[in-house]
DNA sequence: AGTGAGCGC
């Protein structure tokens, strides 16, 4: 269902599912501030810029890392895969991450696999915020969300 | 919990 789709899908993607932006396009609906004109093309909902690495939400908690790693390999060379899984319960948590030789591999990968299905689930690609290094702090200026 | 949004050690 439809429905069932938009409840799995990232914040960013339901824009997409939800189609019914009629009664939001209204120039006097209160809750929508209008974008100042020739202001910065920085998007308010934050996207990962393209890299190689891809995140892979929604995915049944049967999949493996196998079975992500074959199935985005149609579509590039995969040197990494990963479905991370619980450290103590050994179970999915049903998100993962491919990562891609090259970022044009990594963009076939999504063209490819986003919005498919992957063991039942309907299965959602996008690139993959940066991980910060282990062991050292962020900064809080240079991470997503907010500018 | 096979709990359904999410960003990994």
């Amino acid at each position: 269902m439809t429905t069932r789709v938009a409840a799995a899908a990232p914040r960013v993607l339901r824009r997409f599912l939800c189609t019914n932006s009629a009664s939001f396009s209204s120039p006097s609906f209160p809750f929508i501030p209008s974008p100042p004109s020739g202001a910065a093309p920085v998007p308010a909902r934050p996207t990962a810029e393209p890299n190689p690495n891809l995140f892979v939400s929604g995915l049944s908690k049967r999949t493996t890392t196998e079975r992500l790693r074959e199935e985005f390999a149609k579509f590039g060379e995969v040197v990494h895969a990963r479905v991370v899984t619980d450290r103590v319960s050994g179970y999915s948590k049903g998100f993962g991450f491919v990562q891609y030789a090259t970022i044009e591999e990594a963009a076939k990968g999504i063209e490819g696999m986003d919005g498919k299905f992957l063991d039942g689930w309907v299965i959602f690609a996008e690139y993959a915020r940066p991980r910060p290094r282990l062991g050292q702090h962020v900064n809080n200026a240079t991470q997503y969300g907010r500018q």
